[in-house]
DNA sequence: GTTTTGTAAATTGTCAACAATATTGTCCAA
DNA sequence: TTGGACAATATTGTTGACAATTTACAAAAC
């Protein structure tokens, strides 16, 4: 058998022309394929670390370690690839993306270009369980950082994250921003931000809540916005300042 | 021989390490294997509309028509999945992907975003000689909505675009921007505007410059914001339209 | 000691054959 | 005629083999 399905085949009653891509059913199967599987399971261990930036991908290793053929491999990467995960150079290989600071910058604007909108939209959307939530999460985050449970804080401020962003209720959206959010993984420098900035980026996730409450749509694009770009002048804050220290230290 | 490189191959003086991604030269080798022309082959064929939205890819087809084997094919076609501008049903085959109309809409919303993005960031870089030009794109678009000369109206439409797009110097910017409007090409229903909206649109057009002009971010942001919102817009009201048209005409 | 050069090994690029699945068309029965 | 089983065909999925290229390494030259 070639395929293992996630899930059952359901009844298809398509016409012989392609099959309406809205269609539920068939985004499961398309992502069965043994190359989808190799996909997905090659962006796993780039996401995770596991395969680090710069790393190259043995063909014949990895179909060994995966157990198939180079084929579906081959065309994995090349998927991988288009989605700027990997690089791949003619007769030399393909490599997991290592992202430069300069690109990483740029991301971050079109991430706040992006965030941005989501708060633009979910002014519409929002609801009183929803601000009770978000203002929730808020709260945790004051104390958590109050108390300096940096650990703690970061997933709690993804959740808060991943919250706002699904509640758009926006497909394009929410495919957009994960994809930058995940070049950003690949950037070197991302684990770079400090202890203090927590307070600080808390305060405008409050700012965003609050202009959430007020309706006002502009106020919201932009507090999103510019929560979006004070984390980037961080990071490049923080970037400076190591950069300096491996100065002195020389 | 396997390849034919665009440009010959320049002395690179590369570690055994992952090549710098900035490297200009491979840039241009790794868009010269087999697999990257035909992909931008593919492409070209797609956005053209010689292979127009729902239409199948037979593979055997192609690869004849190439002259090339399936393989290298299959992972341009993989590549093109991974960007949006197919679709890979197991078993079925590869279609080129027919945007329904909400996706549309929701891609005009992230296309606001960016291009909203490319108002705010152009305000720091906007000079006096850009300033004219871009007025004399205004003037030359006004004079043909009045005197009614749609077909030359688009051109100059599109190089008033890119211009602004490419003036920001945000590669990040212009690759997203980019690929989404590639894929608005993919919606049946792109070519509904009216003429009646060309001035109206124009009149969109000289507020950004203005705005540009003034210096002020958010005002540029919102405007090159806002104008894209209104073209989308303007392609619901026309949708409703021939839909009621059709409606009436049952 | 360093650089260059040439050969062997490893790796990537491509292809063609085969297996599995989907599609088409035909025959038969109701 | 219509509908369903069934065979024939077409198409996709996968694999392994071979060609071309790069890389690694050792020997020779400076």
């Amino acid at each position: 058998m070639y395929f293992v399905y996630n899930l059952v085949m359901v009844e298809s009653n398509l016409d012989k022309a392609a099959p309406e891509s809205g269609s539920e059913e068939l985004q499961v199967l398309r992502t069965s394929s043994l190359t989808g599987v190799l996909e997905r399971e090659l962006q796993n261990l780039i996401l995770t670390g596991n395969l680090k930036p710069g790393q190259k991908l043995n063909e014949i290793k990895l179909s060994e370690r995966f157990g198939v053929s180079r084929g579906p491999l081959r065309e994995a990467t090349r998927a991988l690839a288009a989605r700027g995960l990997v690089d791949f150079f003619p007769n030399r290989g393909v490599f997991v993306r290592s992202i430069p600071f300069d690109e990483a910058l740029e991301i971050y604007d079109v991430r706040a270009a992006v965030f941005g909108l989501a708060g633009r939209l979910l002014v519409d959307l929002v609801t009183d369980d929803m601000l009770t939530k978000l203002y929730g999460f808020v709260d945790t985050m004051d104390a958590l950082a109050r108390d300096k449970h940096f650990e703690s804080y970061y997933p709690v401020n993804l959740e808060f994250h991943q919250f706002l962003i699904g509640s758009t209720r926006h497909k394009t959206l929410q495919t957009e921003y994960n994809h930058l959010v995940n070049k950003l993984h690949l950037c070197r420098a991302k684990a770079l931000v400090q202890p203090g900035s927590l307070a600080l980026s808390n305060r405008e996730h409050r700012e965003m809540v609050d202009s959430l409450a007020s309706g006002d749509k502009l106020r919201s694009q932009e507090a999103f916005f510019r929560h979006v770009e004070r984390a980037k002048r961080r990071l490049q804050a923080a970037l400076k300042e190591t950069e300096n220290a491996s100065f002195g230290a020389e």
